[in-house]
DNA sequence: TGTACATCAGTGAACGCGCGTTCACTGATGTAC
DNA sequence: TGTACATCAGTGAACGCGCGTTCACTGATGTAC
């Protein structure tokens, strides 16, 4: 179990830099990494497809030749695991963002759950590769990793227990699962079945919440 | 909108049948097709991973050429199609099986959450290509069907309502709608994060169905 | 201030591979006469 | 009962493609002297 990394993420434009790019100047080499993750990023949301992803396709979105990119991933695994590994980021970013400033436990779990929902459907094919796809397309070590901003939704969960927010219910594990079960079930349908004549997203969402909630606060009666 | 195909699925097994294959007899040739179908299926179970479904590796595995394999199947997403279809009926078969005899609407409900599940986990694979995968695999048509055994489920929570055993939520589209979205979460993570410290499945699950359905039906002081 | 040179960013061509698909075919077998 | 033949199940060889990866290389650029 292993934390990811904290740094602070820059959602990445999904743009494919026009064609003739210009070198980089001495010193400056890392610079070609960040362009093939972004246009790596890019592909995936245009494609939606993670195999689409080849070493081919990104050279040739950045403007590079294919062998440029070996010099910054030791192979394609490699550079999935770094595309996945910057959307975990960006996640997590995202729910911290939501929750800033938010006091009540309560309110910080459904505003975390609110804004998981929503940056992965805004972002549904960086969420099928770290969510929804094989095993493969996760950093080895990472598999077993805490989702997004889990430990900070435990903690919440937690105080939502010691203040009788959340009853007959003691173990914040337990129950902080089940929420990014129901919250991961939510986005991933959605994603998965986007033909499906669904109800109203926003409808189902407060509904999915607010049974939830019900259910843990100890009925209806309990409710704000 | 349209019904899957109401057919009675035989659990096929996964064996891959040994290579010296007997050409079946003039007026028997439908029996490739279901041969390659079994083929197609062990292979997903083998390698979890629907783009090894290739027309070589199944017309291997069958023990027949690769050429064969369009004498049934007009190209290899028609193939990848009827093993999804498959899926979907052995799921829907399971579900109606484990709610033969039930009476009681709720207890008709979780006993097909369960179920579904169940029968979910165990065919993980299968499970992925009909639910998680991306909509290609889906046969046309087919995207916006209902999952299996939506209807009923649909009825059952009508039964639930009018019986008062889920209160304070008058829709049977919404209420199925997230059930089937909590039951569907719990699965799919336990799919696509086996390596995660999961607490015990089972609790997890009790867990869950039981926060659910107090909230749906008021609180804890209304369960058995 | 000038220059040789090490280093760096990136390239062009090629490798072997497995893929979906097509083509013209083969040889067994049931059936019409 | 025998046989010619249409039909059926399946084949062998080949197509063109995009892929990941490797190799020896080029040419710009900063820097040590």
């Amino acid at each position: 179990m292993r934390r990811w990394p904290e740094i602070v993420p820059s959602i990445p434009s999904s743009s494919t830099p026009s064609h003739p790019r210009v070198r980089a100047r001495r010193g400056e080499g890392e610079r070609l990494r960040e362009e093939i993750l972004d246009a790596a990023e890019g592909l995936l949301i245009e494609t939606g497809d993670e195999s689409a992803l080849s070493i081919r396709s990104i050279a040739d979105a950045v403007g590079v030749s294919p062998p440029s990119i070996y010099r910054h991933f030791a192979d394609r695994n490699d550079l999935v695991y770094a595309v996945a590994d910057r959307q975990w980021c960006h996640l997590t970013f995202a729910m911290d963002r939501a929750t800033d400033g938010l006091d009540d436990p309560w309110t910080r779990i459904t505003a975390r759950g609110r804004a998981y929902i929503g940056f992965a459907l805004a972002n549904a094919e960086q969420y099928r590769v770290i969510m929804m796809g094989r095993p493969d397309a996760i950093p080895p070590g990472k598999a077993d990793d805490l989702p997004p901003g889990y430990e900070h939704l435990v903690e919440d969960v937690r105080a939502a227990i010691a203040s009788g927010r959340i009853r007959h219910h003691d173990d914040p594990i337990l129950v902080a699962t089940g929420l990014w079960m129901l919250v991961h079930g939510i986005t991933s349908l959605l994603i998965a079945k986007p033909d499906f004549p669904w109800p109203p997203r926003d409808q189902l969402v407060d509904h999915a919440l607010e049974v939830y909630e019900s259910g843990l606060s100890g009925g209806p009666e309990n409710r704000l």
